[in-house]
Parts: structure tokens; sequence; C-alpha cells
DNA sequence: GCCGAAGTGGGGAACGTTGCCCACGAGGGT
DNA sequence: ACCCTCGTGGGCAACGTTCCCCACTTCGGC
């Protein structure tokens, strides 16, 4: 009957006891602060092992540290997210802090109490990425725990931001389907449904890049986005909607690899061929990029690099930094298969 | 100077002078508890309202429930999981928990960190995806803290097992290809790296029951099985190395979508068309397999539910419950065109 | 008019950890 | 011989919440 019950957790009493000394005298131990002997720092190891005691992040929590930090995802469904994750493991896990994620999901109000789980949790730092949240409402929330904002270009004097250089990016990816000859070049963006300034958001700078570098070779008149979303479905309904105008484009720039993929998915459902009849270039270079019967044409912006920044940058503002930092990650072009010169006409 | 100071949080006290009545009496309010009269829970909830108060996850954690629940992935890279995670949300959302997700990583140490993590936060409960752990150090967490495994097939009194019916998919899928004519079938899996029992793991499932099914139409002498990953790279390396046999297979049963993928890049990559020169097919119907481009045959499980019902499990614990339960899903073959009639020798 | 029950509100001790203090003893400089 | 300093160890009050109690009032039944 009563190997249902809970047992009661190993406690800072226990590991006292057992060593013989105070908890005040443990406590010193495992923080490594001062004013401990060689020998009594031994017995107090000792008898941690033995006992496997771990301490509880919630009494810590009380009074000062949790050694958490808290990731805002929107959602888990795009790989590239993987990669940031992996970097900010990386450095956290070298400090032993551990990272904790939350789903923010599609709408401020959602995203809104994922954060303040993430808050009311007390971890000692938070990175958010792509957040839909307004900047004052972020700087608010800077205000009391150290934040990273990974993926929108604001410039605060409360919290750092990470990003790839969008424009650049975009630039690379329309300049080079330029070049092979197209000029009729359309693009599929995203529909925004956040609270931040437009101009800080990287789709929005995706595609203002695209418009400014079409206008920048005369070819205002082509210019053309339909904005869905970063997703297998928004390419590919964008992708139907292009195909389906009086003259269809030559060339897709979509801002995503996944929209990219559902953009080749309605061209090849159209009967067209890609390259031959129409080009498709994406964003990201996720790992499906690069399998030879996708084999897209991107831009790589190393998602690695960015969550391992994030990662510096926390931990760098938890030990007491109070500067402010923008860190610019720079892309590249990656041909392949996917783009190639307009069909004859 | 005094812009960089952390403003102190709102408490409970806070709210109890503002609304001129004991701590006790917020607290009574906030958990819904016995005696309160109307009147005062009113003023309490304006209160509450007014200064934009919220409990501390610590603080209770010290008490009792966290609220929070949280859950072991292996990685957050198989879009898979992300239907896992909505059926959850989905349920704890409504009883107010929130899920907090953690990456297990590649091998057991780490997967151990990460739930000792979860456990060190005092979370609610537990929900382990797929985990690499022993079943008795799952039953040792599960005798602490409420715990449902998501994709082990185990039969334990401590915890509850939610699953796919992988002996049923799997035949699903190698039934089919039989039925379209194949003879020279081979199978793609996951080298294990676990330390649970094979029997229990989906992936020797799938293959042991591709094995049995292959026996059952006398195709013994035909049976290949290449263990790598169920991600895009270990179907792509799989792949090569089936088609680089003396006699190559007809069609490749991948078990899982991801591992298809990367089996399809290699068939093209071999000049070899799909499913004109060899049929494959997937597990988990990812949004990908839909693609028209893709289109790939594959095995249907609904992760959405198998979340769901990993939620109402978990809470169900938590409420109290000690008897244990085993639930199953049922797959369906989904077909599309990535399998057709073997080629004419 | 008395008694018990029901309704309403609060006091206060936990929960596990930290870190500010203080105490004690030894050693060294005058 | 005295005082200071330094090294070592522990006492104890927080931190914010819950929940077991107890106290007081009101009301209904006799």
């Amino acid at each position: 009957m009563d190997s249902g019950a809970r047992r009661r957790r190993v406690t800072i009493v226990d590991v006292a006891s057992r060593a013989e000394v105070s908890t005040t005298a443990v406590s010193k131990v495992l923080r490594n602060a001062y004013g401990v002997s060689p020998a009594m720092r031994e017995r107090v190891r000792a008898a941690i092992d033995e006992l496997d005691y771990r301490p509880q992040a919630a009494a810590r929590a009380m009074r000062g540290r949790t050694f958490t930090i808290g990731v805002l995802l929107p959602h888990i469904r795009n790989p590239f997210f993987a990669d940031i994750l992996d970097g900010l493991q990386e450095q956290a896990g070298k400090a032993d802090y551990q990272a904790i994620m939350i789903q923010g999901g599609e709408n401020p109000q959602a995203e809104e109490r994922a954060i303040n789980a993430l808050v009311d949790r007390q971890v000692d730092g938070i990175l958010m990425v792509v957040p839909l949240t307004s900047r004052p409402r972020l700087e608010e929330i800077a205000k009391d725990v150290p934040t990273v904002v990974l993926g929108r270009h604001e410039r605060s004097p409360v919290f750092d931001s990470v990003f790839d250089d969008d424009e650049l990016g975009a630039e690379l990816a329309v300049e080079h389907l330029i070049a092979l000859g197209h000029r009729r070049i359309a693009h599929i963006g995203q529909k925004d449904k956040s609270r931040a300034r437009p101009v800080d958001l990287l789709h929005t700078i995706r595609a203002e890049t695209y418009r400014r570098v079409m206008r920048d070779h005369g070819l205002d008149g082509e210019i053309d986005v339909v904005a869905t979303s970063y997703t297998e479905e928004g390419g590919y309904v964008g992708a139907r909607e292009l195909l389906g105008r009086p003259e269809r484009p030559t060339a897709i720039f979509a801002g995503a690899d996944l929209a990219a993929l559902g953009a080749m998915a309605a061209a090849h459902e159209a009967g067209l061929s890609v390259p031959g009849d129409i080009s498709i270039a994406g964003y990201d270079n996720t790992r499906m990029a690069a399998l030879p019967n996708i084999s897209l044409t991107t831009v790589e912006q190393d998602g690695v690099v960015m969550g391992r920044t994030s990662g510096r940058l926390l931990l760098e503002r938890i030990e007491g930094r109070t500067s402010s930092v923008r860190f610019s990650v720079t892309p590249s072009l990656v041909v392949r298969d996917s783009t190639g010169a307009p069909p004859r006409p």
C-alpha cells in the first residue's frame, strides 16, 4: 500500500546531518563560496554523493538564481529553431544553466501567457525567438529579467538583439535571380500578426528589400508580393495564387525554405518544371533544402551561431552587464538546382 | 541610475494590504477554496487586477504544485513532435497547466541531465517522448512524479504508456508493397542507442514486423535491413547503401518520413525514378509527405491524439489516479504516388 | 434563552535554500 | 601581555505561498 507513497526528497538538511556540519556549510560548498576548509569540503562532497543530493530549483529561486534560461519559441515546427537551440544549449551547458522551452503560438495573447509563465517561474534569462509582442512590452520584461531578442532588428537600451542581416540575404537572392535573366520575379512573404513595428521584423525586411532591389533594376512594374506564412502550406497557397496570374512569374523568391517547398509543390502540381519553367529560391538553408531531389537555392543563415551568441549575451547580462548589444550574422547565398535561366518566350 | 534597478515583484502581501484582508484570504481566493464570502472575493479580485498580480511558481512549488508539466523531447527537429505538443497543450491549457519542454539529446547521459532538471524544478508531471533511459530508471522517477511515456510499448504499474500500434502500421506498409507485386523490399531502421529493452521500442517493432510480414509471405530470403537513424541524413545514407547492392531492392519501407525523404533523395541522385524504378514508403504522415512533389505513401499516426491523451492521463495522475493505463492509437495507410508496381525485369 | 452548527476570516508554521552576521581560536606584530 | 586580523564554522532571518487550525459571529431549533 505504501509503494505509492512519494518518498521525501533529500534536502540540504539531510546532507548536513550526514556530514555532521551545518546547512550553511553545505550551502557554501554548493556555491563554492569563501570560508570552507578543504577537509570540510571533502566531507560535504562525500555526503552529497552518498545521498545523491541535488538542490531544489524552487527553493533556490526564492533566494536568487534558478540556473535556468527560458526560450520562447513561436512553435517547434520550423527546423531552423533546432539549430538555434543547439547553439544556445552549448553555451548554457558550459555555465551549468538549463534551457527550457515554451511555445508562444500564433497570436500575441497566447504568447503573452507563455512569457508570463517564464517570468513566473523566475528564469534567470529569456531568449525570445521572433516574438510577436510590442517593443514596450519587451522592454518592460527586460527590466525585470535579462532578455535577448532573436530575429528582430530593434535597437533597445534594455535588451540585446541577435539577427541575420536579412537585407543582405534578400538582396543576394533577388540579385541572383535577376542575374540569371529573370524579370517577372514574385515574392512570398508572411502576413504580420505581431505588435512590433513592421520595420523591425525579418519578414518585412525581406519583402521590402525585394521591392527595393526590383526598383533598383527598373523592375518596378514587375513587383508582386503575396503575404501568407512561412510554412509549407503558406508557400503552397501563395504560389498557387501567383501561378494563377494572367502572366505568371518566371521566378519566386520565398521568404523561407518551408514556403519554398510549398511553392515547389504548387509548381509541380501545375505541371511546371523547376527550374525549367520557373525558378524558386528560399531562405534559411534548412537540411531539407540540401536533399538532391529538392536541391533548393537558398540563403544560408547560421542558426547555431545565432543561438550560441544569444546564450553568451544572456549569460553576460545575468552576470551584470547593462550595456546593450546588437549582433548580426552575415548570410550567404547557396546556389543549387532550383534556379536557372528563365524559359525562352 | 535607478532605471536599471529591478522592481520588486508584486506579492500576495501587497494584494492583501491593498484589499485590506489577510494573505490567507487572498490565497483562498486564488485557489478558490472554501470559506470566502462573495464580497471578500470581489475585493480581492479587484486588488489582484489593479496590481496585476500573478503568483510566483517557485513559492508555490515549495508548498505543493507548480502547475507545470515537463516534456522531455529527444530533440525538436522532427515535425511529428510538434503535433504531440499541440495535443498536450490543448489539454494542459484547459486545466491551467503550462507545458515546458526540454531537450534530451542523443545519449542517455545528456537525457539524464535533462530529466533531473525537470525533477529539480518540481514539475507536477512529466511526459517522456521516446526516452532512451532504462525502464527501472523510468519507474524510479515515476514513483516521485506522475509520468507518461510516449512511444514505448512498456507495461508498467507506475507509469502510463501512450503509443502507436507500430506493429499494425508496419504491417500495413509492407503488405501494401507486397500487394503491389514487390518482393525485394528493404527496410531502413534506427540504430538503438537506448537503455530500453529492444522489444519495447517503436523502431525495433517496426523492423521486426517488417521481418515477420516478409517471412509470412515466404520472402525470408529477401529480408534486408539497414539501421541508421530516423532523419533525412539517415535515410539518405541507408538508401545509398541499399542501392549499392548487387541486386538492388525494388521497394524501401523507411521507418519514418524524414528517412523516406532522404531515401528519395538518394534514389533521385542515382538516377532512379520513384515509383517507376523504386517504390518508397514512410511512417508518420508529416505535412511534408503530403506535398504534391513529394507525395509520399506513408503510415498515418495521429500525433495530436497521442499528445492530447498523454495530457489527459497526466492530469488524471496528478489528481491521484494510481492505476496504470496503456493507450494505443491505430494507424492507417495513406497511399500516395511514391509507391507503385515494381519495374518489369 | 440556550446550544450547536454553519459561515467567515485570520494567525502562524512550515517548505529548502541563501547570505548576512557573529563567534571562536590561532597567529603575528607591537 | 595585549590587540588585530584572518580563517573557519554556524545561527538565523528572510524569500512567497499554502493550509491547518482556531476564533468570532450569526442563525435556527428546541
